[in-house]
DNA sequence: AGCACGCCGACT
DNA sequence: GTCGGCGTGCTC
């Protein structure tokens, strides 16, 4: 007997699902919806007992599950990919790269309105007008607002917006009578914020600055070829990085495309955009945190369909799109804020090469400072490498000079020595810039009877005593407590703060210059609106005074009248458990002696140190920066440090002691029995973080060094696997972090 | 991550 | 008697 088979063929769609979950999901798709689905749209799934937005991945004729397993998919809300090819690319290799779920990252690669359901389309506006039929005539002469309103109406054909109706004094029972009557009538618009022809248009609104030698190479040397390659402009302050890049841009719009920019957190202010908008007649759109969600998803579109023709934006613009893309710039590439530090702990510098080389267009760095990964790239030609030495004007380069603090009394951390140079500079007229990577008044207080120093409850930390207002403050996990009368061990009243921050330093300024203005420049200082704003605004009046800040103040602006700059601790992050430590500071000293004399003055540095013949430090103030860096990487090269081989850390936190670690070693060990790890690779850990107790929980790390990358993305994903099956992992937050910028 | 299910304490 | 605490388990 032959049995006659029938054979149904579904059609499976596999979905990226904004979930916390390492896997994508099949669906059965609906027959309707059979050669619409395509990859990069946006598809309501069941999931659960709930309805969520998930992207498609791809179309398939098999499932690893049966169809009477699958559920079938709701609704496509696209007709066209909302995210187009490169984004789409992007994503998801960044997904895979971080180990970062797909959905969610498909997710974080759009706007916040797309993730929600709405369409892609501009805002649109309700507006109203009169009706074809409707004139004055149809109205009681009686019905006076009536009449008024309807004039109104009759007299803006295009339409009127329901909020310009309020304003002229309408209200809306008004306008609902009238609509009531077939009078009135609504209809939407959809604004395109900016109509812009490619071609002939002007793009300049400023002449730029004439190049020097250097510089003009350097832009011949971006723009040619246009294709794919990557330039690391090496430049110290104040010799024109940025006209060079200005300039690309130009070129770049000439052609009728677009440049996207990303900038670290704190360097998109008013003043970066307006040096943008000073310069250039075509539209330019700043993506940053302050935007609503309304005024982040125009921006997206203004970038995808070309409109917007300069995009500026933090570390998520790299997933902006772009219609014409023309070039990438990552400015001040070094900035660790390019790397998120949580949840997809992608680097946006590193997605940018991948972008652009997708996108074949040109990828600019530029840095004083360029980071060790990016230096060994250029050192070993994968990058083109370009400095530039002089500094533009007729500027000098700041000399610096070690201040020798071993054995010296301190003033609030100064030197009297320093103290003597800030009175010098001031007779002189100057500014002076005081650098102190310390917030607060004091980072302890110290009980002087019994030695007992006052600790978060919650961390591993001193709580920061703070004097304006008066608390105690944890900088790690922000809890904030009376300053305390007594000693919590012995009781005594002799509690004394030990250290200075920038508060206390601020104090000694005013009590040593009280004829001169101090400034204070740190998150407590400019919190307040429009605060460092006024505090700009009196410096750059050019009267003598003293800025005393944190790194806010080593970041993007100018100060013209500043002949002195003084880092008060030189030696922070020089021993530092972190291996980065000292590329960090040394970065972080150019960047503040780069605040020195950018205008006519010359300007004087002077570190305060106890160790003023560290190697590294000597290097970095004798010979430079590269000198530095290259004398950094040979000891990185010869300790099997990244950039030469490849870190990837996993950390685990648990509400109770031991479980994190426990958790890890569990997972190391199973590996280890079961399996052979991957060649090259290493594991160090679990061991406590280097803050075991942070925010109320314990936390433990691991970590993996490999020679080659994709031999430790093997090992990652045995790591994965085997997470999965461990039965700790709803017991501790765990994550993984590739290329991790830090240990904390 | 959500959300449902499930099994123990103080309340209209 | 029930509301609700959060432990546990699942999501095509």
């Amino acid at each position: 007997m032959q049995l006659s088979i029938l054979m149904v063929f579904y059609v499976i769609l596999r979905v990226a699902i904004p979930s916390p979950l390492h896997k994508l999901f099949d669906y059965l798709c609906p027959v309707e919806l059979e050669g619409l689905a395509k990859p990069g749209m946006r598809i309501k799934v069941p999931f659960g007992s709930r309805e969520i937005i998930g992207i498609v991945i791809d179309t398939d004729v098999h499932s690893d599950y049966s169809s009477k397993q699958l559920k079938t998919a709701l609704m496509l809300l696209d007709a066209d990919p909302v995210l187009d090819a490169t984004q789409f690319w992007l994503a998801r290799w960044a997904a895979h790269y971080y180990f970062y779920p797909e959905g969610e990252a498909l997710q974080q690669a759009l706007p916040v309105l797309l993730r929600k359901g709405q369409e892609p389309t501009f805002a649109h506006a309700t507006l109203w007008r009169a009706t074809a039929h409707a004139t004055l005539s149809s109205l009681a002469t009686s019905a006076k607002r009536q009449r008024e309103l309807l004039e109104l109406l009759l007299r803006n054909p295009q339409g009127v917006s329901t909020e310009a109706i309020k304003i002229e004094g309408f209200s809306t029972p008004l306008l609902k009578a009238l609509a009531d009557k077939h009078l009135a009538e609504s209809f939407a618009s959809h604004p395109r914020p900016y109509q812009f022809a490619t071609g002939s248009e002007t793009i300049l609104k400023e002449a730029p600055l004439t190049l020097n030698e250097e510089q003009a190479s350097a832009l011949y040397s971006l723009l040619n070829p246009s294709h794919f390659h990557t330039l690391l402009l090496e430049g110290i302050t104040g010799s024109g990085k940025t006209e060079v890049y200005l300039q690309a841009i130009e070129a770049i719009l000439k052609v009728g495309k677009q440049a996207l920019i990303l900038v670290p957190e704190i360097g998109l202010t008013p003043q970066t955009l307006s040096r943008f908008k000073a310069r250039f007649q075509v539209p330019v759109m700043a993506l940053h945190s302050g935007l609503t969600d309304r005024q982040r998803l125009d921006a997206w579109l203004m970038a995808r369909d070309g409109s917007a023709r300069i995009l500026i934006g933090t570390r998520s613009a790299i997933f902006t799109p772009m219609k014409n893309p023309g070039i990438i710039i990552v400015d001040e590439e070094h900035d660790p804020s390019f790397k998120q530090q949580e949840g997809f702990r992608y680097h946006a510098r590193d997605l940018a090469v991948l972008r652009a080389k997708k996108e074949d267009i040109p990828l600019l760095l530029t840095t004083a400072t360029p980071s060790l990964e990016s230096l060994h790239n250029a050192l070993d030609g994968r990058y083109q490498h370009l400095h530039l030495r002089q500094r533009a004007g007729n500027a000098s380069a700041p000399k610096f000079k070690f201040l020798d603090i071993r054995g010296e009394a301190l003033q609030a951390g100064m030197a009297p020595e320093l103290i003597h140079h800030i009175r010098q500079h001031l007779s002189a007229q100057t500014q002076v810039l005081i650098f102190l990577n310390r917030r607060g008044f004091s980072p302890s207080l110290i009980c002087h009877d019994c030695g007992a120093v006052n600790e978060c409850t919650r961390c591993d930390a001193r709580m920061t005593l703070h004097r304006s207002p008066a608390h105690m403050h944890c900088h790690h996990c922000d809890r904030q407590t009376p300053i305390p009368k007594r000693c919590h061990q012995c009781h005594s009243e002799d509690l004394r703060p030990s250290g200075a921050g920038t508060e206390r330093t601020e104090e000694q300024l005013k009590s040593l210059f009280p004829n001169i203005p101090v400034l204070r420049i740190d998150r407590d200082s400019t919190s307040r609106k429009h605060a460092l704003e006024n505090m700009m605004k009196q410096i750059h009046t050019g009267q003598p005074c003293i800025m005393i800040g944190t790194q806010m103040l080593a970041k993007g602006h100018h100060f013209p009248r500043v002949t002195l700059v003084a880092v008060l601790d030189a030696d922070a992050g020089l021993f530092s458990a972190d291996f980065r430590g000292m590329e960090k500071t040394a970065q972080l000293i150019l960047q503040v002696a780069g605040r020195a004399g950018r205008a006519e003055l010359s300007g004087e540095v002077l570190l305060q140190t106890h160790h003023p013949d560290h190697p590294m430090l000597a290097a970095l103030v004798t010979q430079g920066y590269e000198a530095f860096a290259k004398s950094e990487l040979v000891l990185r090269q010869g300790a099997g440090l990244p950039p030469f081989h490849h870190h990837a850390l996993i950390r685990a936190e648990a509400s109770r002691q031991g479980w994190a670690e426990a958790f890890l070693r569990s997972i190391r060990e199973a590996i280890e029995t079961h399996l052979s790890l991957p060649p090259g690779n290493h594991w160090s850990g679990p061991f406590p973080s280097p803050m075991e107790k942070r925010a109320g929980l314990f936390r433990s790390q691991m970590l993996i060094q490999g020679r080659e990358r994709r031999h430790l993305h093997t090992l990652l994903r045995m790591i994965m696997q085997e997470v999965e099956h461990n039965p700790m992992k709803n017991k501790v937050r765990w994550s993984i972090d590739v290329d991790p910028i830090d240990s904390y």
